[in-house]
RNA sequence: GGGGGCGUAGCUCAAUUGGUUAGAGUACCGGACUGUCGAUCCGGUGGUUGCGGGUUCGAGCCCCGUCGCCCUCGCCA
C-alpha cells in the first residue's frame, strides 16, 4: 500500500515495525491536547493509529497539530514506538504502538462535518444521504461496502474456477412488455425511438447460450421503475448466471456451491447442501406465501371442513363460496387481552382479510366468542385440525384463498416476532419449486408469466398447456433465504414451437411477438441448447449478510423513497436545448419553476 | 394513488399536553492541562420549532394546506 504518501496505512503498524520511521496519511479522527502532549488518531479505512505531537520532538509539528480538527487530512513522519505498558489500547490492533511525530502536513483543511464520523452517532438518513461522503467514512459503512465486494469476490471466484465467463450485455436496450415499468432512453440519432434500461440481462443471457457461450455470469446492474422499498431500489445488482445442457439440478446444485462459498468465506459460516426444497404447492399451503421464513414454525392449518359444517356463518359461507377457513396456532397466545387480538386483526386487515376470528385453548377445550357455533366434536376436531396445544391462540381468516394466505402470511410473520419465535441468528435456506407457468388477473382477465414468459412448463404437464393452463407448473425454482427472496431462475423454453405456444397462451399475438421478440424467436431456430439460469439479488444477500434493515445500507450511493439521490440531486432538470436534440417537448404537467 | 410515523440548535433529542425568556447531551468557539484514547476541567456562541395560512389574549403543541424523510398496501413478469 506504499504510495508517494505514505510508507504504510493506518491499520498495519504493530510491535513489530518498533524503531522504524514511517509515513502516513490519513484523516484526523480525533485529536486530544493536553497542552504539552497532543495525540491525534488517524484513520483511514484500513485502521487508525494513535500519533503523539511533543513539542520536545518537533516544535514544528506541535504547532500545526495545535490547529488540526477532526476530517482534516494529514501526512505525518515519525518513529514508531511501543507505548508505555500502562497506555496499551487493547481494542483497536494498532494499539501496542504509536507514531511520534517529527514532521507533519496538512494535505487538505475540512470545514466541521456535519455529524460525527462514527458508528455510535445516530443521524437521520435523510443527513446522512445529503452527506454521502461522510456517511462512507463510518465504520459501519465502510464495514458493510467492504463485505459486499468479499461476497461478490467469493462469487466471482467460484464461479471462475466452475468454468463461468463473465461477459457483459448492454445498458441500452429494448423496452419488452410486461413485467415491470422500464426506464426509458431518448435516442438522439433516432427521432421518437426510445431504448430501456434492462430490467434484467435474460434475452442476452439466453442468446449467449444460444451463442454457445456455455456458463456466463455477470454482476449486473438491473432498472426497474417502480415504487421504492426497504429492499427495493430502482437500480440494484444481481448475480446473474446462465448454463446450457442444465436440468433444474444442475443450476440449484452451482447456485448452492456459490452461496455455501459466500457463507463459509464471508461469514465463516458452514451451511448445509442441498438445501430443503418445497414445492410452490406446499409453501401456500403450509406458510401461506412462496417466501416462507421456515426459522420458526406455526404452520396454516385447514379447517374448512370443520367449518362448513358449523353454525358459523362467515366460515360457512366462506367455504361454500369456494373460499377456505384456515388459521394458525399461536404458542402462548391465550394471555393476549381483547385489545392485543385487535391488534393482530389490524396486521391482517391490510391483505383483505375482513375479520380475524378467535379462540383460546383452555384446560377444558377451545372458548371463546364463536366457540357457541361449534358443537362439541366441532371443537374437538378444529383443536385437532390445529393441533393446538394448551395455552395457545387459535385465530383464523375465512375468505378467498389468496386473501386466507396473503393475511395468515402476515399475522404469522407478525406473531413470530412479537413472540419471540424467530431465531435471529439460524441461516434458514430452501428452494421453492414447480411454481405455476401461469398467473391469471381478475382485472384484465388474462394469464401473465408468473416467472417470465421464457420460462419451460414442465414436460408433463405440457399437454394441458392449452386445456388447462393454469394447471401448468414452471420449471422454476426460488432461494429463499429466512422468508426474503433472495432470487430465482428457471430452466428456459428452448424450442421455438412452445415458446410461440407461451407467447399465444399470454395473449401475445403473433405481430406483437415478431415485433418484441423476433429476434430471440430467430434464434431458437437456428440450434438453441436446453439451457438455464437464475440470478441472485446481490443487494438483499448483502442486506441479509450484515443484519441491516434497508438494501440501502449495502449501497454507496441509495435513492430516497422518491427515487432521488440527496447528494447529487438527480434526477434534475435539463437545458431546453439537450430537450430539442433529443427530439422532446416537456407536457404542461411536467413544466416547473426553476 | 391509499394508509401510517416523523420533522425543534450542525447532530441526537426534551419542552409538565395551549402559557410568559424553547432546554439537555454532543459538536463548535475560547481558556487550562505533557499519557490520553468517547480525554478531563472552566467558560461561551448557537433557534424562521420544515414552509404557508388559520383559531386564540397567547401556538413548538390545536386546525387546514404544503414540502421532505421513513414504513407499508397497490405496483415490482
Amino acid at each position: 500500500m506504499q504510495t508517494a504518501y505514505r510508507t504504510h496505512t493506518c491499520g498495519e503498524l504493530t510491535a513489530d515495525h518498533a524503531g522504524a520511521t514511517v509515513h502516513l496519511a490519513g484523516w484526523v479522527d480525533s485529536a486530544r491536547d493536553h497542552g504539552g502532549v497532543i495525540f491525534i488518531d488517524l484513520r483511514d479505512r484500513f485502521g487508525r493509529t494513535q500519533c503523539v505531537f511533543n513539542p520536545d520532538t518537533s516544535a514544528e509539528a506541535h504547532a500545526l497539530a495545535e490547529t488540526l480538527h477532526g476530517e482534516d487530512v494529514l501526512a505525518l513522519e515519525g518513529e514508531v514506538r511501543p507505548r508505555p505498558a500502562e497506555a496499551v489500547n487493547p481494542k483497536i490492533p494498532t494499539g501496542a504502538i504509536e507514531v511520534h511525530v517529527a514532521q507533519a502536513t496538512l494535505l487538505a483543511h475540512s470545514e466541521v462535518p456535519p455529524f460525527e464520523v462514527a458508528d455510535d452517532v445516530e443521524v437521520g438518513e435523510n443527513v446522512r444521504l445529503r452527506y454521502r461522503y461522510i456517511d462512507l467514512r463510518r465504520p459501519a459503512m465502510q464495514r458493510n461496502l467492504l463485505t459486499r465486494a468479499a461476497i461478490v469476490r467469493v462469487m466471482r471466484q467460484t464461479l471462475e474456477a466452475e468454468g463461468f465467463i463473465d461477459i457483459e450485455t448492454p445498458l441500452l436496450t429494448k423496452s419488452t412488455p410486461e413485467g415491470a415499468r422500464d426506464f426509458l432512453v431518448p435516442s438522439r440519432i433516432n427521432p421518437g425511438r426510445f431504448y430501456a434500461l434492462p430490467q434484467s440481462p435474460q434475452l442476452f443471457k439466453q442468446i449467449l447460450m444460444i451463442a454457445g457461450y456455455d456458463r456466463y455470469y455477470q454482476i449486473a446492474k438491473c432498472l426497474r421503475d417502480e415504487d421504492l422499498r426497504a429492499d427495493r431500489q430502482p437500480e440494484f445488482t444481481q448475480l446473474d448466471v446462465e448454463m446450457a445442457f442444465v436440468a433444474e439440478d444442475d443450476v440449484m446444485a452451482a447456485t448452492e456451491r456459490v452461496v455455501a462459498a459466500v457463507f463459509r468465506q464471508v461469514a465463516g459460516r458452514e451451511v448445509p447442501t442441498p438445501f430443503p426444497r418445497l414445492t410452490y404447492a406446499e409453501a401456500m399451503r403450509d406458510y401461506g406465501t412462496d417466501k416462507p421464513d421456515r426459522r420458526f414454525g406455526m404452520l396454516l392449518k385447514d379447517v374448512s371442513e370443520v367449518a362448513k359444517a358449523c353454525e358459523f356463518r362467515i366460515f360457512r359461507e366462506a367455504v361454500e363460496k369456494g373460499g377456505q377457513v384456515r388459521g394458525l396456532a399461536a404458542p402462548g397466545g391465550k394471555a393476549f387481552s381483547r385489545k392485543e387480538i385487535d391488534d393482530l386483526a389490524a396486521h391482517a386487515a391490510p391483505f383483505g382479510a375482513k375479520g380475524l376470528a378467535w379462540l383460546k385453548c383452555e384446560a377444558e377445550g377451545l372458548a371463546g366468542p364463536i366457540a357457541k357455533f361449534f358443537n362439541e366434536g366441532q371443537l374437538r376436531d378444529l383443536r385437532e385440525a390445529m393441533g393446538a396445544a394448551e395455552g395457545d391462540l387459535l385465530l383464523f381468516v375465512a375468505d378467498r384463498p389468496a386473501v386466507v394466505a396473503a393475511s395468515l402470511d402476515a399475522l404469522r410473520a407478525h406473531l413470530g416476532r412479537r413472540l419471540g419465535l424467530v431465531p435471529e441468528d439460524e441461516v434458514n435456506l430452501c428452494w421453492v419449486t414447480e411454481f405455476p407457468l401461469l398467473e391469471w388477473d381478475e382485472e384484465t382477465k388474462r394469464h401473465y408469466s408468473m416467472h417470465h414468459p421464457f420460462t419451460s412448463p414442465r414436460p408433463e404437464d405440457m399437454d394441458r398447456l392449452e386445456s388447462d393452463p393454469g394447471s401448468v407448473r414452471a420449471r422454476a425454482y426460488d432461494l429463499v433465504l429466512n422468508g426474503v427472496e433472495l432470487g430465482g431462475g428457471s430452466v428456459r423454453i428452448h424450442r421455438p414451437d412452445v415458446q410461440e405456444r407461451v407467447f399465444r397462451l399470454l395473449g401475445i399475438g403473433e405481430e406483437e411477438a415478431r415485433q418484441k421478440f423476433g429476434f430471440l424467436l430467430e434464434a431458437l431456430r437456428y440450434g438453441a441448447p436446453p439451457h438455464g439460469g437464475i440470478a441472485l439479488g446481490l443487494d438483499r444477500f448483502v442486506r441479509l449478510m450484515i443484519g441491516a434493515d434497508s438494501i440501502r445500507e449495502t449501497m454507496a450511493f441509495p435513492k430516497t423513497q422518491r427515487a432521488q439521490c440527496l447528494m447529487t440531486g438527480a434526477p434534475g432538470p435539463v437545458d431546453d436545448d439537450q430537450l430539442a436534440e433529443l427530439h422532446i417537448r416537456l407536457r404542461p404537467e411536467a413544466m416547473q419553476e426553476e
